[in-house]
This record gives structure tokens, C-alpha cells and sequence, in this order.
DNA sequence: CTATTTTCGTTGCGTCTGCAACTAGTGCAA
DNA sequence: TTGCACTAGTTGCAGACGCAACGAAAATAG
């Protein structure tokens, strides 16, 4: 085997840790925000996302490049959310196909009572993947990453 | 903003990061094995797990470790290749409840026609990741995982 | 100024997903 | 042996997803 396989299956390794850390951490976020706050994970980063902005606007398709969603998702996500009295859309007036959504106050307390969860189980859940020894080189490295925004 | 704060915002961050970095390469994989073969991500995984595996049989359960999957979309998702005649369900003896799987010549053939596909993909997409400022560190980190099996 | 192309968001459609409830088989205990 | 807890896999159900097709508004070409 050379050196153009191995780096094939360095690559292909590298690719199935990061989908089982992706998993881990997501499945343990899923079912804490939704059992003690109602809120799956894209709606957290959702409106985790608009909190980030300091109360700026946020078009659609930056909510879906944030949430990793297509179009039609974030569409039909921000109609639920808008539903549930969390954002409103907001027709903005020098480009009117675009749409901007901003956090309501309910919004706005919903993700400030969910926040402590979400922190929470993200550190245990990354403590489990260190615990675990395959994932353990992943989940180190996240923690030297510089955290600066993500544009 | 205190130490404590610190660690919480940097695995925040760590989060963030490793979602947008799975979503580039899940949407890119996605689409190639599906246009080209006819698979989803899902499905190639299933069947290269069964392939890694050496001709030996793989129980349902750790098919769906080694998927990400729950239980039931595991079933589903060998049902739907069973049906397509790439992998045959094999009742064992010692354990009745349990289920092997296994594949069949068209399953190998198919996964070692997509396989340059996946691999050329992944490739791109983790050069792509690479040539993102805010991706970069943690698609180079992957580069540096030592390449042993995940059980 | 009109025609074409591109961008933005929405909707119809088919597919896949997880949860919870269920059946069947195993193993431990009294 | 019988009873009970546990594990493996399947199924009903409701919800969320992506793709492709669409309409409306803006940008670009000629």
C-alpha cells in the first residue's frame, strides 16, 4: 500500500470520526433542548445565531448557510418559529425579494432559559467523546480551536 | 468575561465548526454518490462497514453504530438494500433474535464503483474546507488523526 | 428602454428520520 | 420450572428534510 492510499484512508477515517463526534454531540443536544425546552437543535442554532448578530437582522439565506440547511428548510423552520411568537419576518425595503428575521423578546428568553442546557450538554457530551478513544483525538482539537466568528 | 466563559464560547465555537465542516462534506458527498450510483451517504457507509469488516457478518446494532442510525431507520435503510438485492439478512442460530447482514456480489461491486467517487469527493471537499479561513484549522486537524479502525 | 439572466424566498412532492409501542428471544433468579 | 427483566429488531406515526419547479424582484446586456 503507498502513500497515495494511505492518505485515501487517513482521509476516509478522518471523515467517519468527525460524523460519529457530529452524532454524539448532536443526538445528546437534540434530546435535552427538546425535552426541557421544546426546541430541536436547528431551532437553538437558529436563534442562537440571530442573538449573535446584537440584535441585527439576519437574512434567510445566512440563516440557512448558519443552520447547514437548504432553502426550503429555512423556510418552513423560520414559519415555525414564527408560529411559535419566537422571531418575525420583516420585509426589508431596499431589496424587496429579501426577507429579515429578528428575535422576538419571547425569543430572546427562550434562548437566554436554554443557553445553561445547551452549554451544559455540550461539555459533557465532548468529556464523553475524550472518555471514548477513537473520538478522543477529535475532540481534543476542538478545543485548541481559536474561537473566532463564524462568518 | 471570565475563564469559565472562555471554555464555554470555545466549545461552542468547536461545535459550530465541526457542524458546518460535516454539513460541507455530507451535502457534497450526498449529492456525488447519489447522482453518480444511486446511493446516499448512509447507504455507502452501511455497505463500506460491511465491507471493512471482511466478509464477515455485521449485526444490526452495530450497523446502526456505525451509521449514526436509530434503530428503526436501520432497519428501514436494510430493508430498502436488501431490496435492491446489495446485501441479504441472515438469521443466526445461536442467537435467534439477532440479525446478520451481509453483502452480496452486486452489493461489493456497486460500493467499489462508488468508492473513487466517495474518495475523490472527500478529498475535494476537505480541500475546499482547507481553503475556508474558519474551517481551516479543524479540516487540518483531520489530517493529523492517527488512521485506526473505529469500532 | 426592453429582454435576458440571476437571486431570493416559497411550495408540492416524495423520502427519510426518531420516538414510542410492540413482538420475539435470552438470561437470571427464586 | 416459572416469572421477570432485558436485549434485538420491526412497525405506526408524525415531523422534518432536500430537490425541483415556481413567482417576484433586481441586475445585467444589447
Amino acid at each position: 500500500m503507498g502513500i497515495a492510499d494511505d492518505a485515501v484512508e487517513v482521509r476516509a477515517h478522518g471523515w467517519r470520526t468527525l460524523a460519529a463526534v457530529h452524532s454524539l454531540i448532536e443526538t445528546a443536544l437534540e434530546r435535552a433542548l427538546q425535552g426541557e425546552h421544546g426546541l430541536s437543535v436547528v431551532e437553538y442554532t437558529v436563534l442562537d445565531a440571530l442573538d449573535r448578530q446584537d440584535g441585527w437582522h439576519m437574512r434567510m439565506r445566512q440563516l440557512a448557510r448558519a443552520a447547514a440547511l437548504s432553502n426550503s428548510a429555512t423556510t418552513r423552520l423560520v414559519t415555525r418559529l414564527e408560529d411559535r411568537g419566537l422571531l418575525t419576518r420583516v420585509l426589508c425595503a431596499d431589496d424587496r425579494r429579501g426577507i429579515y428575521t429578528e428575535l422576538t423578546p419571547a425569543g430572546m428568553e427562550l434562548l437566554e432559559r436554554a443557553r445553561p442546557t445547551h452549554d451544559r450538554v455540550l461539555r459533557e457530551a465532548l468529556a464523553e467523546a475524550e472518555a471514548t478513544p477513537e473520538l478522543a483525538p477529535l475532540a481534543g482539537a476542538l478545543r485548541e480551536l481559536e474561537p473566532r466568528p463564524l462568518r
